[in-house]
DNA sequence: CGCGATTTGTGCACGTCTTCACAAGCGCCT
DNA sequence: AGGCGCTTGTGAAGACGTGCACAAATCGCG
């Protein structure tokens, strides 16, 4: 599930917090679920409570992370280091969260050679090289969105079958092929459309609203964390 | 619905092209969908489409960025201008969709003065003069997590109802405000379970695998945009 | 004017996810 | 040893999202 790496979270929390057990309820408030969702959730991966007492943080990080296959650490490319590569390439959560940037790639002459945080920027079309070097897992995207599917074709065309794709695009990718995408306009325009939303119904509390506004039932927005109680 | 952003940037795109009209099944494909789901999700919205044709272009964008609530240029607040706070500063993405950094804010002393793409970094304790001067739609969050909740209280304490969080941590806020989160982390452990996973499948064809690898179904990662045909 | 090609809008069925509620199990205390 | 409180694991019901398949509607053309 999607959930596990909350999970995982915040049970790291737990642990350095001294916590040996967690109850599914405790555990479900940290990650903000529902506390019978995240036992449906725990039941799937086997049974690692004890009735009466809850779950062993420790075992259960390390079977999280086992099936999130976090116990190799596994080699991050990066393509595009403009100004948001700059940022994840300095991101210290890669490491800590079990990942490693393998490999800083752009197109850009300019670009090329550049050292950043101890690693030296290569050119993208080294890519089989860098690739040869040492097996690459998962893709970063982080180019205009025009040069997006092209990085993606140079991606899979050196056995890289994960995508992290930050630019607003739809990339085409072969089966087997995993394309996640960080879209941060969505984002944002999902917020306002809850603003117009919100707007809508304290500013006109009877009209019922437009068709367009109020919607049967409200469209769900999945995914979101949306409004936890104080 | 969380697509229609999508949409709306899949329009946008087709009109820059010079397209008039576009079918269900065209739009679709731009966006990466379903033209079924697309048509249900239009249809939600009221109809405007006509048969035989399609979807004139130009009015679908309109009535979508009117229930996004785009219509008007929404004010956005950006605090922690640290590594990822300046990619986002520098983002030319928020202005082409329909948002304005209204501020950026820090709480380092060494921060706040400082100018970046024209604008000025304030101090966070100045939000409720930010507010005053003009009404902030969205917060950003972009500081450590271990400030991300004091942030939000911040936010929500000068009349924000829509933030948009990237530090990896849950926040607890009052009913009626909607919370987003961005977690890098988050989407490369996903992909690294598909990693696993894939490998897992590939390596030992016949031994069914483990119950933590091979679960019933396989576990479903929802909102991936997975896979897409060639 | 009529007909066929095309495309929308939607009823329906199916699978998935969510939540409640509770029995079964465990540990602790007496 | 027994009882009691707490917590897990899960069955069942309901809500929800998805996709198929088709009727209704529109346009263009003869
Ligand atoms: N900056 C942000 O905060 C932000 C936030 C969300 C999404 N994005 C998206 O991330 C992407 C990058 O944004 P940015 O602000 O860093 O842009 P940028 O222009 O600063 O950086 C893009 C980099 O990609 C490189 N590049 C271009 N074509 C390439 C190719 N074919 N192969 C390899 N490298 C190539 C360029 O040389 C440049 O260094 C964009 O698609 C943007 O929409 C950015
Ligand atoms: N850098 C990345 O690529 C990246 C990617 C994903 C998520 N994140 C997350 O985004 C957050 C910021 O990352 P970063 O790399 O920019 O960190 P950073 O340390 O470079 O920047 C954090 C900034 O927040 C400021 N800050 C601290 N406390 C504050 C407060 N109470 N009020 C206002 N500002 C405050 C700091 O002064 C600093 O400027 C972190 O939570 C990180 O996990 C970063």
């Amino acid at each position: 599930m999607a959930r596990l790496p909350e999970y995982l979270r915040a049970l790291h929390n737990l642990a350095e917090t001294g916590n040996e057990t967690v109850s599914s309820e405790g555990l479900a408030n940290a990650a903000g679920v529902n506390s019978a969702k995240l036992r449906k959730d725990l039941s799937h991966l086997g049974s690692y409570g004890t009735r009466g007492v809850g779950y062993d943080v420790a075992l259960l990080i390390e079977q999280i992370e086992y099936v999130l296959g976090l116990t190799q650490r596994r080699a991050v490319a990066l393509v595009g280091v403009g100004n948001l590569g700059h940022a994840l390439a300095g991101y210290d959560g890669f490491a800590s969260r079990g990942f490693r940037i393998a490999a800083l790639l752009d197109a850009d002459p300019a670009r090329v050679g550049e050292e950043i945080h101890g690693m030296v920027v290569r050119h993208v079309d080294e890519l089989p090289q860098v690739a040869a070097e040492e097996s690459i897992a998962i893709g970063v995207i982080a180019t205009p969105a025009s040069a997006a599917q092209r990085v993606a074709d140079q991606l899979v065309a050196v056995g890289v079958t994960s995508i992290l794709n930050f630019a607003p695009c739809v990339l085409s990718v072969p089966d087997g092929v995993d394309v996640r995408k960080v879209d941060l306009a969505i984002e944002l325009q999902i917020l306002s459309f809850h603003e117009h939303r919100k707007a809508s119904l304290t500013g006109l509390p009877r009209t019922g609203g437009s068709a367009l506004t109020a919607l049967p039932g409200g469209l769900a927005v999945t995914e979101g964390q949306e409004a936890i109680g104080t």
